[in-house]
DNA sequence: ATCGAAAATATCCTATAGGATTAGCTGCAG
DNA sequence: CTGCAGCTAATCCTATAGGATATTTTCGAT
């Protein structure tokens, strides 16, 4: 038994990837979803128990979440959630950013004809969602799912930029940047105000893409970095929106 | 008891940073070291009978592995050391290089004088070991230790820079980076022919930095990695060198 | 002789138990 | 009231055992 007779083992297919995996999505969304305080110790056989499985998944979990930067470890004392971003590490990121992220535009440049039609969709989906964040907003209708959607779509738009270069290490490093940028926007909440500001400049960008110019390119999205950058400043220590 | 009372006990407080890491140090020394056929399979069990350990600790190492591209995992199959890297993967290790470095130096170029004395130190330390290994390569006493000794060199001098950034994800990056270089250097074999070049090229890139102008730094560092990749496209199918 | 199938081996994956260490709390002295 | 010693409890770390799966070997049929 167990020959492919039975087609409908198709949802124990689903969960032939392996328990780490799952653990480490699920960790991963409770530490992007919800806002935790920073050192908080994430117990292993705590977290065990809570997903009903044994503790050997979730420390490999965790040892995968340690390089993203969400988590910390000390030996022998376990594992926190990683302290919250300072100021300097923040200027730090942008200047990553702006190194990765433009020399990726460049990259992505090579293959504009393919790459334009999804920036243009992205930037489409941009625009209803900011729309809908607009009117939301409006009618005091703000809802933590429509923020986490509006911040995928946003970071949708340039991760398309990086899958662009069709360069592995440069995606892989894309991720590591990604986990950072939406734990800066848990805290620093801007992103929200500026909606209006990013979807012009994503804009640029794609026009940008549109000449076919690598230099264009990269200096488009280096602009709207440092742009961002200069917002994520001013609105740091401002009270926080009021979310429903 | 353990107050700082008694100063011995300095020995184990070595021990103390885990099992996982020492593991994990000792399993990448394997994988650099002597070079090992891409696709050999890395028991757990195995590795854990080796270095009298509970395979936990190398469950959890080879998971930090897996995230710098030396092993490959496939669920319920097991750890297998990665493929040997094609040319189009080269290629792009080549692109990240010169994004990923270029920016770096014009970050570092900011720490321009407290960074050009440790350049100096290192390209002095990297001249030294090139002419070691020439003599060595003329009576032909070249060694695995000494071609190890010249590409850590070599590789230092890149490294400084990096953490003259003084950028924590810049840094972490690099080191993702460095375990890809040393892996290419592995199977191409070049990088010794060429040791000469290699040490003009980073004078260049140290007199750069000593102008204090970014755009100089970044430049001559681009210009460097072009060239290092045009050196490994020639190189790439030669023979082998003998190595004793 | 070659191809296919089935059994045996080795490996991974998960679960549970015990020793060692650390954090938190209670109680007492100053 | 404050500070420190000592104890309790929770946690991490390591080790071992059992079930499930993949790979290899062997045997038999064409």
């Amino acid at each position: 038994m167990s020959e492919s007779t039975y087609p409908l083992g198709d949802s124990v297919l689903i969960e032939r990837k392996g328990l780490r995996d799952r653990v480490y999505d699920l960790v991963l969304d409770m530490l992007v979803g919800q806002a935790i305080a920073p050192g908080t110790r994430l117990s292993i056989d705590a977290i065990a128990r809570d997903l009903k499985v044994s503790p050997t998944p979730v420390r490999e979990a965790l040892v995968q979440l340690e390089r993203t930067g969400l988590v910390t470890r000390e030996p022998l004392k376990g594992y926190r959630v990683a302290p919250q971003i300072t100021d300097g590490q923040l200027e730090s990121l942008f200047d990553t950013r702006i190194v990765l992220e433009g020399g990726a535009a460049a990259l992505a440049a090579r293959h504009a004809d393919a790459l334009v039609p999804r920036l243009e969709a992205a930037l489409a989906e941009h625009r209803t969602v900011t729309a809908t964040v607009r009117a939301a907003a409006a009618t005091d209708g703000l809802t933590v799912a429509l923020l986490r959607q509006y911040f995928t779509v946003d970071w949708n738009f340039h991760h398309l930029i990086f899958e662009g270069t069709d360069n592995p290490f440069l995606i892989d490093m894309s991720e590591a940047i990604s986990t950072r940028v939406h734990r800066m926007r848990q805290t620093v909440l801007s992103g929200v105000t500026d909606a209006d500001d990013a979807v012009a400049e994503h804009a640029l960008i794609l026009d940008a893409f549109r000449t076919g110019k690598p230099d264009a390119a990269a200096a488009s999205m280096r602009d709207h970095i440092e742009k961002v950058r200069f917002r994520s400043r001013t609105d740091a220590h401002t009270p926080d929106v009021h979310v429903h």
